[in-house]
DNA sequence: TTAACAATAGAACATTTGTACTAATATTAG
DNA sequence: CTAATATTAGTACAAATGTTCTATTGTTAA
């Protein structure tokens, strides 16, 4: 008997979730909360032999987001396998999930993967459900992430385009936006409208971040 | 219809896949080649509209592996889709296809994932086929990514202090001050005094120009 | 011929950073 | 011992940056 927990805020879900849970065999639902804190709490009251195998986790969620559950969680719990359910693909999200250490992570809407399966997948030893749109989302960002055991030399980045590859080259040289937008004959707006966009496709949240990437993956 | 093209060295295998194909309502077989070298060849002697539109293809072939032929054919035949049908689940190889430009991987004795499923979601705009164990991968690998930028070689600056060392490594990996802080125990204000004596000393006036500098005369 | 995307420009607001100060310990070179 | 320096910690304010928006224009892919 699979023991499963739910962490949802919003109760039309977790019905959901647990009517599909209830058509499964070999399942049954230990633990059902509306958010981190309470998720936590409620796990701190359960023993060992009842704690459940795997949690099934919302991301947006009121008092403590479904990220910094599983952060802790998953430290807490080692044994435990924590399955991301969200309604949505926002990159930073999954990104981030998979840093907390989810090792699934599955969109509501999508029909195609069958819960039970992905649970399955989930517990078996070397398994990771995922919809496909996430799939493909990971295999892009793995494929534009070079460095890992073969150093690709100056190989197309991909990810930014050519005006934005300007950008981060001059923000490397240490330039601020002003200098920078002196530089390439544009409006200090555009400069930062542009620094936005290299922030959200290399995930990172400040100008010393993405200089490290640039970097390390030898874009400049 | 959607036209598929096999490329396996086995016969044997080769047959396992087309009986699958077959019991597909919506799918046929244009193509079928020996290795690397040949499915090039054949690709070449199609017209346009005859083209494949997915390749399943193994990896371990002689005269041309699978990786290589990815990689020509997926720049020479943009619109065509490549999925990697392996026996084995070596890491690297994985990857490789990953970069070569594979857009899913499945392992042949993976019995969960149906082909015509796979064959769907690679056609699909946003999908991508991978198994459970090769989704695993990924997402180990992709968590443990930005980790590897330790190992830092020790190095007289006779300039900067070991502590204000210290500060601008952690600077150079993107970390602001409050995590700078945390990370060495001491408060964010004695970061930003260790900042400003850097700064100084550097004759710069600001974190990126510091960076610059740091990797400049490689004190990172 | 839409749809998507790149490049441009800007408003508004919160947070972080840069700079100029002070100041207590601890260590070290002369 | 004394002076210099490193490390620590703080206040206060201005400037730069990060984030969330909107919006126009041109190019390109489907």
């Amino acid at each position: 008997m699979i023991r499963i927990g739910i962490v949802d805020d919003k109760a039309i879900n977790r019905t959901i979730v647990k009517q599909k849970i209830a058509a499964l065999a070999d399942a049954c639902i230990v633990l059902e909360a509306n958010n981190g804190i309470d998720f936590l709490e409620k796990m701190r009251l359960l023993e060992g032999d009842q704690l459940p195998q795997i949690i099934l986790m919302d991301v947006d969620m009121p008092q403590m987001n479904g990220i910094d559950a599983i952060t802790i969680g998953s430290v807490q719990y080692p044994s435990t396998v924590f399955l991301v359910l969200s309604i949505f693909d926002d990159d930073d999200k999954i990104f981030e999930a998979i840093q907390a250490g989810a090792v699934g992570y599955l969109l509501k809407e999508d029909t195609a993967v069958d819960l039970g399966e992905a649970i399955q997948e989930a517990l078996s030893f070397n398994g990771a459900p995922m919809s496909p749109a996430i799939a493909r989302k990971t295999l892009l960002w793995l494929k534009n992430m070079p460095g890992i055991a073969k150093q690709l030399k100056e190989r197309e980045t991909e990810i930014l385009s050519e005006r934005e590859i300007d950008i981060l080259k001059l923000m490397v040289e240490g330039l601020d936006y002003k200098k920078i937008a002196k530089q390439l004959f544009i409006s200090p707006f555009t400069v930062r409208a542009h620094t936005r966009k290299i922030y959200e496709k290399l995930h990172v949240h400040s100008k010393a971040q993405a200089i490290q990437l640039a970097h390390k993956y030898k874009w400049v």
